[in-house]
DNA sequence: ACACTCGCCGGAAACGTTTACAAGACCGGA
DNA sequence: TCCGGTCTTGTAAACGTTTCCGGCGAGTGT
């Protein structure tokens, strides 16, 4: 109406105001004519074609702001460099998308501080929700999870009385899906190479690779463990001192970036894999694939979490009555070149 | 003031207003002292004491709104899955991160129509910029690109008069640097396996490829080159047939992704690496380091670009009026052992 | 005692949208 | 002709912030 209104400078981006100024109409009516509801056909028509001619589009914060949802979901993961988790972003990314939800991602390093802010920061509510997956859990996390104001699913090992949706891995049935079949194929000294034993994962590989061997009829004996970190070159590092002091005829690592590592150090000391020592890695990335012998390696289902995640996500979003849920998805076992001969 | 304010529903999250009518200060006193503008020392405690009793923490959206800045910035990529991609991304991550913006990553699928469609999408505002990389440009890229009300940053190969924020890779120069490694180190018969050649890569890689072997005095041989796609599958199985059909002593691969693959095919078919065929890959992943034998790789500082594409945005989002600057990162070679021998 | 500056404060506008509400136009049926 | 209903429209409030601006009180210098 007013001139000032009109004047805006020219490249200044249109908004409704501008739209319905030209199409002489209120903003209520070209608002709901861009929205689609109702309006006469000359006042669609009119509406429609000053939209056109200024190009306008709806600014998405006005509109986040006014519907109290901005269309967001956080992803936090300690490394986004690691395989697994880009597995799993990919999966949350695809059913994220296709919910019309785009994905901001956090790489939290692993820093406990840092991911219990980014809990306290969502009563900021930049997003609608968030996916956290932490490499250990503490008291921190589960208050702030409580005070959380938008609904967060963990993935990972959450205290079984904790109200918040949960997918977990089967650590325990993966660990013993590797240990069986390397028991059956004839090997006697499974020895173990696990990333740092003071995470979640850490810990409940190291408790099921025990209970494992106890379960197949074999001793556990410490010589035959190793600890790095989840990384290659740790991982690496730990084998070489694994096989400096020991002999197993296989290894059992606790992901497939170690694996890859054990591989190398394998190789380069001139044993044969799968004859000498058989291998089986964990998370089945697409290195397992890559390497050469292909590694065996048994998946946790790391996109199929991450797709879980994303629905129970979703589902809650759209009605956040629904009391906490818990899945798990089950481990697979894929048998690759590295473990293929029975002794 | 009015009863209704001070009635809302108790868990409601507490607003400005809700803070001001609790310390008895007006709205405007509120923020200001939130923000660490002014206000007595009497009006500050009282306001402090209110924010933490009722644990009031701004709305990222409505700041947002009022601030025409949302701290959030976009980086487009064909596939998050690609190690190079990820590298980027972690790069850009870090350095968005200090400057206190944070990612939301979109996954194209290389596909041109979605990403003008994320272009045309920026006119909603809902990130502050966006850092694009795509896999082939076309007309529709760079009209969407003028069209932009925010900041735009391309990594790869722009037209060279666009006008808009670029960083590129010098293929040119790292396949030279890796054709030149191969032929100092005896190889007369080097092979080339590609990605898909209609992509700008696959093409700057190509034509940089016959350039390089005329570079250093070999010929061109049709038999001696092979095409598949950028990923670990259609590249092994190119490797595969060129192997079927020709005897190189050296192949250069197009990324690492197909070197994996043709490694694991010269390995299956008894093939010495690098006695009897040295390898030389691109990208410089992690999985060049993690193959056995190592895979030598020319990287062309995918991270490096990730950083300078994330430093240019936030140069232009402080001063919007710089013209528009080009960066191109330098290739170098790292030697391994998929190619540490000399005939 | 007066003018002036300065700091603090509150009212109100602004960011750009959607929507509740009420009023007006129009139509068909009694 | 009048009445009840439906459809359309515009005014204004709301979402939660920040900020402009004018007013007011206290302090200072003359």
């Amino acid at each position: 109406m007013s001139r000032k209104r009109l004047q805006k400078s020219a490249d200044a981006p249109a908004t409704v105001r501008t739209v319905a100024a030209l199409a002489g109409v209120s903003i209520a009516s070209a608002s709901r004519v861009l929205n689609g509801i109702g309006g006469s056909t000359e006042t669609v028509r009119r509406v429609r074609e000053a939209a056109a001619r200024v190009g306008y589009v709806p600014n998405a914060i006005a509109r986040s702001l006014q519907a109290r949802r901005t269309g967001l979901l956080a992803l936090a993961v300690a490394d986004i460099g690691n395989p697994v988790y880009v597995e799993m972003m990919r999966a949350i990314e695809e059913v994220a998308k296709r919910a019309d939800y785009q994905l901001l991602v956090h790489a939290t390093g692993a820093d406990p501080e840092g991911e219990t802010a980014l809990l306290e920061g969502l009563a900021r509510r930049y997003v609608d929700g968030m996916i956290l997956s932490p490499l250990r859990i503490g008291d921190g996390h589960l208050t702030a999870l409580g005070r959380s104001p938008v609904p967060v699913t963990v993935v990972g090992q959450l205290p079984d009385d904790a109200p918040f949706d949960n997918v977990r891995a089967d650590s325990h049935g993966g660990v013993l899906l590797a240990i069986e079949h390397l028991a059956d194929t004839g090997r006697k000294r499974i020895a173990f190479v696990n990333g740092a034993p003071d995470t979640l994962p850490g810990a409940a590989r190291m408790t099921a690779y025990r209970a494992a061997l106890t379960a197949v009829g074999l001793p556990y004996e410490e010589e035959l463990v190793e600890i790095g970190d989840f990384q290659y070159a740790q991982g690496r590092a730990a084998a070489a001192r694994l096989l400096a002091r020991a002999r197993p005829d296989a290894i059992f690592c606790a992901n497939d970036l170690i694996a890859a590592g054990a591989l190398h150090e394998l190789l380069a000391g001139g044993l044969r894999v799968p004859q000498d020592v058989a291998l089986v890695g964990m998370d089945d990335t697409a290195l397992a694939e890559m390497s050469f012998p292909q590694i065996s390696s048994v998946s946790l289902g790391a996109a199929e979490r991450g797709r879980l995640a994303a629905d129970l996500m979703l589902s809650r979003l759209e009605n956040p009555q629904l009391a906490p849920r818990r899945e798990t998805v089950a481990p697979t076992l894929t048998v690759r070149a590295s473990s293929e001969v029975t002794l």
